[in-house]
DNA sequence: TGGCTGTACTG
DNA sequence: CAGTACA
DNA sequence: GCCA
């Protein structure tokens, strides 16, 4: 990505966070000097926002206080070690402004015993003891649901991203009879927004279908005129606000509702804002392509509400428009692996940086990547087929061409990051739901357009058709992006990245105020020695290892194994096996024919591991083993610099070439796999992965009353209720891969066929 | 409504 | 035991 | 969030 375009965002970035300054006074990263350039710029913020008063009538009320009760996070959030506020109906009107937090520390939370399920959870001060939520005072009204399930209980989203936040909507027609307006109410009340159901001094907002003119709103309120401080604003502007996820300027005239003439001082007439909205949707699609989100943040160049809110097919014309693709067919029949494949291919590795995902790599040597995958398996499914039934195996095709050109790209690649944000939210399954659909929707080579469409696919239910409907005609990747600059956000992925963190405590440290690798240096004084490893060599963990270098880390051990024992087999697992260009870490296999895994450890962990960190090789101990039963070593090892320079040399680009001659000989992430000669099979089916294959054929075993594990085949296994294991069951088969597979009635797959 | 792979090490 | 890691 |  063009630093350009990164530029633009950050900017774009930096005015949602002033808009969020409006109206609470947390101000995360501040830019304000650069502020009143960027309105002139984009002409999207009106200064005097009439949100602000809205607001502050609304806070001013005395209305008995009712359910909506949320709490104001984003200081809690943006302040390291801020104590949640305390919110009450009497210090509503004193919101934005310095809440007494300080003078409670007591309400600090106890980050230590407390359990965090979600990142929600961090936007959620409520659940801290001590915490009491304030409410606004004014109780919106639910619109039905949109189907039985949902009814009355629509989810509001996280309070950072509460656009709407404390304002209250009134809309014309103000019925939720329209499934279309019934959404899009439902959607404002998601974003923070209340529905007034009937007219309420406190609204603040009239959203006015965009076919309905101003005497109509008039005639619906029977008013002569609307308040002076109530916005009216065409659905475009409710939907807009949520494309770009913040509060837009509703005086732009394409928000401008016909007959409402003095709304802004240069008013249109309906035709000029009609042509202006049917150019939108032309431009729409180059923006969203080709444009920094700055710049498609112009509202000139932004289009009708119907969009976001999924109704209007319209402008997706132009999105990659490439034809089907031709499949050569292999003949293998469908197996139940391929079934099975395909529902765990989901937990597909997804790139934590989503930039990264929007670059598919085409590697060397024909050794595909994860496109490969892609086509090759057609999905099962008692749904529709998907429209290509010959996309399935084997395809032939070289890997690459069909990821670049996959008609839903665009809408893969957002779902992709959703997905990514949802796993940085901890919401395991739903990640691994929307996975799924990214896996089928990689291999479909039709359009997906509609929700009709969309639903017909495999692992694709109605709320992810909605999605990807709404995805195909909005773009609606924007709304990300604040999360994706967002300090919590890029915080949280950044501490994920370190060895020995997790989840759990990656969004401690967030709650708790920590921003940076420096911060949890200098402020957590218990950081476990494997933290403070992957710390200091988180970047070097993170870079990828060229082939070159893993194939000679793979030789040093070997020799130094065999100049103990040449008998001693060393065999390199992972990506690497499977033919990978570069690799995430180094697995090694470490077996000797007719041998003990006993006699195996002790010769690896007594001897050889000693020995090669006397030579320097080997730098640190993230996980050893001890027990009767340990297998594995974890740790680090480093190529010494003499051996490290071909490899320099080997190096494609010059910008790479450059990156690793400052850091000549990176530490590099290494795995000891200690395996009886029994048991090589298994393991090695194990270590080779990829962790899709390895997930989906013990699915696969354990569907079949069998297990598989790194040891190797099981069947007879009894499982209880739950299914937990209760016996161990017979040895099908350890020794020989091909027969794992035999036995599993799995067709045979080389390594490098298991890039799934 | 519950399941979504199975195991090993750390603290 | 929960959390993290491994494929 | 999907599916049986």
């Amino acid at each position: 990505m063009g630093s350009d375009s990164l530029k633009d965002k950050k900017k774009f970035q930096d005015l949602l966070i002033e808009l969020d300054d409006t109206d609470d006074e947390a101000t995360p990263t501040g830019n304000h000097g650069s502020l009143p350039v960027m309105i002139k710029e984009l002409e999207t913020i009106s200064p005097d926002v009439p949100e602000v008063s809205a607001q502050e009538r609304i806070s001013s009320m005395k209305r008995p206080l009712h359910a909506l009760s949320r709490v104001s996070s984003a200081k809690s959030l943006t302040r390291p070690y801020a104590a949640p506020e305390k919110m009450t109906a009497s210090t509503t009107s004193a919101k934005g402004q310095d809440s007494p937090e300080s003078s409670r520390p007591d309400t600090a939370p106890k980050a230590s015993s407390m359990r965090i399920r979600s990142v929600q959870d961090l936007h959620r001060p409520t659940k801290v003891p001590g915490e009491m939520p304030f409410a606004l005072p004014f109780q919106g009204a639910i619109p039905r649901g949109l189907n039985k399930r949902k009814r009355a209980s629509i989810k509001v989203v996280a309070e950072a991203r509460r656009v709407f936040k404390d304002l209250v909507f009134f809309f014309v027609p103000n019925s939720d009879i329209s499934a279309d307006r019934r959404f899009r109410i439902a959607k404002a009340i998601e974003y923070g927004a209340a529905w007034a159901n009937e007219w309420h001094q406190a609204v603040t907002h009239i959203i006015v279908d965009n076919d309905v003119n101003y005497e109509v709103v008039l005639q619906t309120l029977k008013m002569t005129e609307v308040p002076k401080n109530v916005v009216v604003v065409k659905a475009t502007y409710a939907s807009e606000c949520l494309v770009f996820r913040a509060l837009l300027n509703p005086k732009q005239h394409i928000y401008n509702v016909p007959g409402h003439e003095d709304q802004m001082n240069a008013s249109l007439s309906t035709k000029e804002i009609t042509e202006t909205d049917s150019r939108s949707l032309q431009l729409k699609n180059a923006i969203s392509k080709e444009m920094p989100v700055a710049e498609a943040a112009k509202p000139h160049s932004t289009s009708q509400a119907s969009e976001s809110f999924g109704s209007n097919n319209s402008s997706i014309q132009q999105i990659a428009a490439s034809g089907p693709k031709c499949f050569s067919v292999s003949k293998r029949a469908l197996d139940e692996l391929d079934n099975i494949i395909m529902s765990v291919k989901a937990i597909n590795d997804l790139p934590l940086d989503p930039d990264e995902d929007q670059t598919p790599q085409i590697t060397e040597e024909g050794t595909s990547s994860e496109n490969e995958s892609a086509d090759e398996r057609p999905p099962i499914r008692r749904k529709l087929k998907l429209d290509n039934p010959a996309a399935g195996f084997q395809c032939l095709q070289k890997p690459g061409d069909d990821v670049l050109n996959n008609p839903n790209q665009k809408v893969i690649d957002i779902l992709q990051q959703m997905a990514t944000y949802y796993d940085s939210t901890n919401d395991t399954w739903r990640t691994i739901s929307y996975r799924k659909a990214i896996a089928t929707l990689r291999r479909t080579n039709r359009r997906i357009t509609t929700s009709a469409e969309a639903i017909q696919l495999p692992f694709i239910g109605q709320r992810l058709a909605d999605k990807i409907e709404e995805i195909a005609v909005t773009h609606r990747l924007r709304r990300l992006e604040a999360t994706r600059h967002d300090p919590t956000d890029v915080a949280l992925r950044t501490f994920l990245q370190i060895y020995g963190v997790g989840t759990q405590q990656a969004m401690l440290w967030i709650q708790q105020g920590h921003r940076s690798l420096q911060d949890l240096l200098t402020s957590v004084p218990n950081l476990t020695a494997n933290q403070r490893i992957g710390i200091a060599h988180l970047e070097d963990f993170a870079s990828r290892i060229p082939r070159a270098e893993v194939t000679r880390l793979g030789a040093i051990v070997t020799k130094a194994l065999q100049d103990i024992d040449a008998a001693f087999q060393v065999t390199i697992g992972g990506s690497y096996r499977r033919g990978a260009a570069d690799s995430g870490d180094i697995d090694l296999i470490i077996t000797r024919p007719d041998t003990e895994i006993g006699h195996i450890r002790t010769v690896v962990l007594e001897t050889l591991v000693p020995r090669l960190f006397l030579r320097g090789f080997l730098t640190a101990t993230l996980a050893s083993t001890n027990r009767r039963t340990g297998t594995k070593w974890h740790g680090a090892c480093q190529l010494p610099l003499s051996r490290y320079a071909p490899i320099i040399t080997a190096i494609d680009t010059a910008e790479e070439r450059a990156k690793a001659l400052r850091n000549p000989n990176p530490w590099r992430r290494i795995d000891l796999l200690l395996v009886p000669s029994s048991e090589i099979g298994a393991a090695m089916i194990y270590f080779t992965g990829n962790d899709i294959l390895n997930r989906s054929m013990r699915l696969l075993a354990r569907k079949k009353g069998m297990c598989l594990n790194q040891r190797g085949l099981f069947k007879n296994v009894l499982r209880g209720a739950g299914q937990v294991k209760l016996a161990e069951g017979n040895l099908v088969e350890s020794k020989d891969e091909r027969k794992i597979f035999e036995a599993l009635g799995v067709p045979w797959r080389t390594p490098e066929e298991r890039q799934i």
